[in-house]
DNA sequence: ATAGATGCAAAGGTTTTGCATAACT
DNA sequence: AGTTATGCAAAACCTTTGCATCTAT
């Protein structure tokens, strides 16, 4: 088991501090045409390495489905899923829909709330 | 305004038929998989344009987020999002995370929920 | 008959990776 | 010095698209 030490570089330090000011979650090409105002040489490459080593750091989360392909469902009543950590699993939760919560929501943004979606994630009776 | 009539091809139909048997939440390349084994020479761009088609019909929903490409955000702390539909804008919802949530759902699933993901969509402020 | 769908293959857009070089500690 | 990171470019991966042909209505 070897330990790696991970350092601070100026890529590194400039695509977190991106990060950390903005509120606009932005994505991988946003951050580099940022990041090459200040260091113009910068590749995309370490754009991407980065991100993912940050996340894994734990100091940003990446908002997506795990996998990178899309998921379809015949299923077209809204409803929650529960996502395996481990086995990739995805099923849904047989519990009731919240709709109240797009109310609140429709007042904390001023806007119009069509519908929401939850995901869950852990590990299934199989993995845990 | 011109209206388009969808026809029921076979690959069409087939394609339906499957996503509607299964509760596996598939993707895209699984579904090529099993619609091949009946009819052998589909090919994918035609699962690809029917799984758009069957959306658009309002007969399947997709599990993603609207774009294609990961967003990334350095608040780490779990907290909802919302996306506006029309433009694409993401915003932070100033909106407790229901914990109970991920009691019900391990109940339910008899699994080790982690935590969860909400995001609602609508439209905007300046959209709506 | 004709608009809509298919198969094939090529192209697109996003993310990852191999390799030689550079930079931390 | 030794390991980790970078830049560049090529590759990988998922999805879309152009085009000639076919098919459902």
């Amino acid at each position: 088991m070897k330990k790696t030490t991970r350092r601070m570089t100026k890529q590194r330090k400039k695509i977190l501090e991106v990060l950390k000011a903005t509120k606009s979650h932005p994505t991988a090409d946003w951050i580099y045409d940022q990041v090459k105002k200040e260091i113009p040489n910068i590749s995309l490459g370490t754009i991407y390495r980065n991100l993912n080593v940050l996340r894994e750091m734990g100091e940003i989360i990446e908002l997506s489905y795990g996998s990178s392909y899309s998921r379809f469902d015949a299923n077209t009543e809204n409803h929650y899923h529960f996502t395996c950590l481990e086995c990739g699993l995805v099923q849904d939760v047989d519990f009731e829909v919240d709709l109240d919560m797009d109310k609140k929501v429709n007042m904390a943004i001023e806007g119009d709330v069509k519908y929401h979606r939850c995901e869950f994630f852990g590990y299934c009776k199989e993995c845990k």
